[in-house]
DNA sequence: GCTTGTTTCAAACAGTCGTTTGAGCGAATC
DNA sequence: GATTCGCTCAAACGACTGTTTGAAACAAGC
């Protein structure tokens, strides 16, 4: 289903690929070229990582001319970053709003730890849960992000994390009053490692499914597993080294 | 020693790059060409990872000729795999030998989690300090190799690790009697991940330098910090989905 | 019907990549 | 002294990289 398609199809009849017959009307689009290079990005990328995954792969999963990437996104580079957007940004947003609410529900005390957890947590959950596809992908390839080397990425991913992850430092300091701010930091920073590890490897899938079908959604068991051992974590008392 | 040093010196002196006047004294030889590679490798793999980093930037970097990590290693990925040995080895089998040592002091009763957590974390720590240098340099290449796609570094790692991870998992699993083997394993896993996130971001580094000089050593700093987490963590209430 | 603007396409660009080759050096063995 | 062996070296191999180009196909505006 190659180039041979695309062009095969823009004499008859659909297609967004820049052609459509002159009947207009009714044909059920494949999605628009834009949106099946990120398709593929994302999937490609998440598989093989960012350095290794050369433009022909992607295009040619995409069944798209390979100077599509440079034409609709720029270069490689912009084109990760927007397979990043797509996803990051509504999940980002969604966790604040998540937060806002379940701190306006409990006003005007503190949050407990695990709500806090819960709203970092079900974001990200639901992206891979409810996603037609690509979810599970894209969050083993932002686990895998958060250690990769390349400037461009460690620069955007914290630009991209920032305003998220103070928000959810302030809470987690209101939550735990009695631990300096600095220990806050440290334990939000142990926590979010613990996170990217447990989303980005193929390990954690590989225990889910080994010890349970899929009775239980995966998703709230893994919760349901970390989100008690980071909260006793939290909890703590502080370490004497001040 | 691998098969470098085995070789290296009947011959009778120095040097290593081949060329040697007939005066076999005194020289301060640099090292070895199969050593040179290996710390140049160390150092960029961490920086750039293993697919951006090219033999010829290596070669450069180490001073010898191109040809020389082929004829040396048979490949980059043999190269890439002997960087990892030549600290992993080592790592892990002081951790073993630690974790005998620690349960024999305490024998028939069993270990806390913040002992085990000890023996655990101060091998890396030694090797971040002691080591003249590539000590830091590894623990963060460590770090990013968890998350890296490709599949030779998956299993290779897991190789290496396997004997280790069983060692410290039926440990955690005296100290805590009372919870599910299974709940164990994920509270390990949870451990892994808080754990090589820290060693591979520059996040953590920068955090700690940004709290503080270099009064108390940066690694009892962080293990002082990290342990009261991952302890409190894995002493939790199990979660009840079984 | 002609032009305008957007998108696709095949082909080529200028490099870089990991690896191989064969000549050549110095020291050890016979 | 000739041969062998370990090692280094410059040069080349073919394959692959991200990006650019100019022509062509198409829809829409006039």
């Amino acid at each position: 289903m190659s180039s041979a398609m695309q062009r095969q199809k823009l004499a008859a009849v659909p297609n967004n690929n820049g052609s459509l017959s002159t009947n207009s009307a009714i044909v059920a689009p494949t999605t628009d070229t834009k949106s099946r290079i990120l398709d593929a990005a994302e999937e490609l990328f998440m598989e093989h990582g960012f350095e290794a995954t050369s433009l022909r792969l992607i295009t040619t999963a995409a069944a798209v001319n390979l100077a599509a990437v440079n034409y609709h996104f720029g270069s490689k580079e912009e084109l990760f970053q927007a397979v990043f957007s797509r996803r990051l940004d509504p999940m980002n947003q969604q966790r604040l709003s998540l937060l806002d609410e379940y701190q306006k529900a409990v006003e005007p005390s503190a949050l407990t730890c695990e709500k806090i957890i819960a709203a970092m947590f079900i974001p990200a959950l639901e992206l891979s849960r409810d996603t037609d596809l690509g979810g599970k992908n894209f969050l083993r390839l932002l686990g895998r992000a958060y250690a990769d080397p390349a400037p461009f990425i460690r620069e955007f991913l914290s630009s991209q994390y920032a305003e998220m992850i103070a928000a959810f430092r302030q809470a987690f300091g209101r939550a735990l009053p009695h631990l300096p701010r600095e220990e806050v930091s440290w334990r939000l920073h142990f926590l979010m490692g613990a996170l990217s590890y447990t989303l980005a490897g193929t390990d954690a899938l590989k225990m889910i499914e080994r010890y349970h079908s899929s009775e239980v959604g995966n998703d709230e068991l893994l919760l349901s597993r970390l989100a008690p051992f980071l909260a006793a974590g939290l909890r703590a008392p502080p370490s004497d080294v001040g």
